[in-house]
DNA sequence: CTGAGTTGTTATCGAATGATTACTTGGAGA
DNA sequence: TCTCCAAGTAATCATTCGATAACAACTCAG
């Protein structure tokens, strides 16, 4: 007896605990970006010792590249969630669901950055495939036009932005903000507005 | 005489050599994001010594606030520079000159990579200020519709992902990448796809 | 010509970070 | 019950990075 549980965490079948710990590296590489993130952040924030992290994942790319492909994967389930229902509101429900998951912490971040490192020879493929994913998706499952299908992607890319930017913290205040967030998407600004993180928010 | 000029750089005044680092610091930035880039990076590229940027510019942080300061700048020097003419293709314009500012070197990335860094106490409020110094001149001076200026906007950060992702490399042999770059902006594409950087180039 | 301020360097430090190694402990099955 | 694999940790290492300090050389005003 005794089970001096005092240090270790409880245990838990690894693949639970992997995504236990995708669900936090998320939220830490969306707050503070792919290179400004430690190993050692990610693990206390998943309540586990930093080499574990580094062992069930082999190194910090796969980890990244882990959370990246869980990311993309998630919208594209929430875009299916919403496709049924009155076509000529798809693209509404859409646009709602996409900033829908900014509850989930973390989650638009890290798709934002990971537009930013195509460069990279280990990330850049996954980020793209991910983008790409997306894009055929709206396209084809969804059956929006080619124009309307670009300019969905663009107004994701625009939250996303607004998002990193911490723009909402002026909605209201600032006229050109409250501008933009009222007319990206009818209705996912008022999920944006109720759960974007505010200026210097850990978020 | 013997001016035993084998180490040391060429003579010239702060401001000159200041503006030398910014856009060397331009180019690695960009390449490699914020936290990605070290200052002795930004030195070699300026063919100087390391710890001479530190003291010139103060910080790092400091370095890349005058990055992208100056960056925010040019987009709308260049925005000026193409305002006159035919009102009905001033939008074709503005976006031909922002896929311009491809041929120098970080300016597109550093600007995508500002957007995702609004959290940082130091450098967000600058990114705000530049992200809504293009807005408000887009719709101010430039006398674009809300709609308009929303999706211009919208239309730039899908240029920023698509560049940051490399996504040109694709280009022809990939459909839907394609479709969106010649769906982006009718006269931006073309500056696009011949300015683009390719998969792996270090650029 | 000179000397003082500006331009620039080399040397080096302390902290942080990703990874490796060796060790411990819990628990399911024979 | 016993044992062996899976789950997890502590200790530690080699690098890397931003910053500081001390020093060197060019140049221009008087």
């Amino acid at each position: 007896m005794t089970t001096q549980n005092v240090q270790t965490a409880p245990r838990m079948k690894a693949a639970e605990r992997r995504e236990l710990i995708l669900e936090a590296a998320t939220a830490v590489f969306g707050a503070n970006s792919y290179v400004g993130t430690t190993t050692d952040e990610v693990a206390r924030a998943a309540g586990v010792s930093q080499p574990y992290v580094v062992r069930l994942f082999g190194t910090k790319a796969k980890l990244y590249i882990a959370v990246i492909e869980r990311a993309y994967e998630r919208i594209i389930s929430e875009f299916s969630r919403v496709l049924p229902g009155p076509p000529d509101e798809r693209l509404k429900r859409m646009g709602a669901a996409y900033a829908g998951l900014l509850s989930e912490r973390g989650m638009l971040p890290v798709i934002a950055n990971s537009t930013a490192l195509g460069g990279d020879p280990e990330i850049g493929p996954v980020a793209r495939d991910g983008f790409n994913g997306i894009w055929r998706f709206v396209r084809d499952e969804a059956g929006f036009s080619e124009e309307e299908t670009r300019e969905f992607m663009a107004g994701g890319m625009l939250i996303n932005a607004i998002v990193g930017l911490r723009l909402v913290g002026a909605y209201g205040t600032e006229k050109s903000v409250t501008e933009v967030l009222d007319a990206c998407f009818p209705d996912a600004v008022a999920r944006v507005r109720e759960l974007m993180p505010q200026v210097g928010e850990p978020w």
